[in-house]
DNA sequence: GGTGAAAACACTCTCAG
DNA sequence: CTGAGAGTGTTTTCACC
């Protein structure tokens, strides 16, 4: 898909902020409310807009703890690899997962509260999990950049 | 904070779908629009939710190949913790990073468009940063879950 | 590609209760 | 929390550049 700089800019800005009226966006862009209104919908109808979110504060909510937790698999067959990853889809502290090559098979980035609830779902989900051969925390000691906005 | 289940029913829909009107909300919670609208803006004011964004399909703007990479400092002076920090905020490959215990300093979540990218991002960017003593990237096999959703 | 205007509709926001 | 009303933005269509 092929973007032009208006396309890019409208990207940036609905990634910054997503709640911004066609008004707001046509006065940013230079261009009419209709134009902006038919690009926004193009985006949305390709698909390259998936979805609006709202963004929570983690501090807020009590789940600011992040351990990024590298994980490796007893085997690699395709059984235990499909079991693994339907189970961690299910485990709503853990909020990415991806399958990575190198000395681990996977990369989780898990949400908590403190390192008691860490431990908690360490003990109770996930060591709980089949196929696991060993499991390596690296626990956060600041976030110094998590954002969702990606520049085109 | 403290939240009632209607409160976090709320978030969890916010998360899901920014989008959607006091009207749809109301009735899912089974109250009324004003109630709802008092919620949501309560939550904004309090900072629980911090923004709303769009959220892009990485497939359609060519920056589905993303690599966690881990990254050691030669030394942990301050001077070279806050410099190294403050150039990885700038670079918009790195949409991740995290200074975290163990055996590397950070971990960086970086998405590019292929290998052809990120060896270029390697070169002209990442390796260029100072008082980096090593870096060891897991390239995503498959992103088995990927979201901004928590629920509470 | 783009503009501007108009109309219908839906939603946001406030207020009285 | 509810219900109603005023104000505002959205969405669509249109003629036109």
């Amino acid at each position: 898909m092929q973007f032009d700089e208006t396309d890019k800019k409208l990207l940036l800005f609905l990634q910054q902020d997503a709640k911004q009226t066609t008004k707001e966006l046509s006065y940013k862009l230079g261009l009419s409310v209709t134009a902006v209104y038919e690009r926004v919908k193009k985006l949305e109808n390709n698909g390259v807009i998936s979805k609006y979110v709202a963004i929570l504060d983690k501090t807020k909510i009590d789940r600011n703890f992040i351990i990024l937790c590298h994980v490796k698999l007893i085997q690699h067959k395709k059984e235990y690899v499909m079991q693994f990853e339907k189970e961690v889809m299910n485990l709503q502290e853990v909020i990415e997962c991806f399958h990575v090559s190198g000395d681990y098979d996977y990369i989780l980035k898990i949400c908590v509260k403190d390192m008691e609830d860490y431990r908690n779902f360490m003990l109770t989900k996930l060591t709980t999990l089949q196929h696991i051969a060993s499991t390596h925390s690296s626990f956060t000691i600041s976030e110094v950049k998590n954002t969702t906005e990606i520049t085109l």
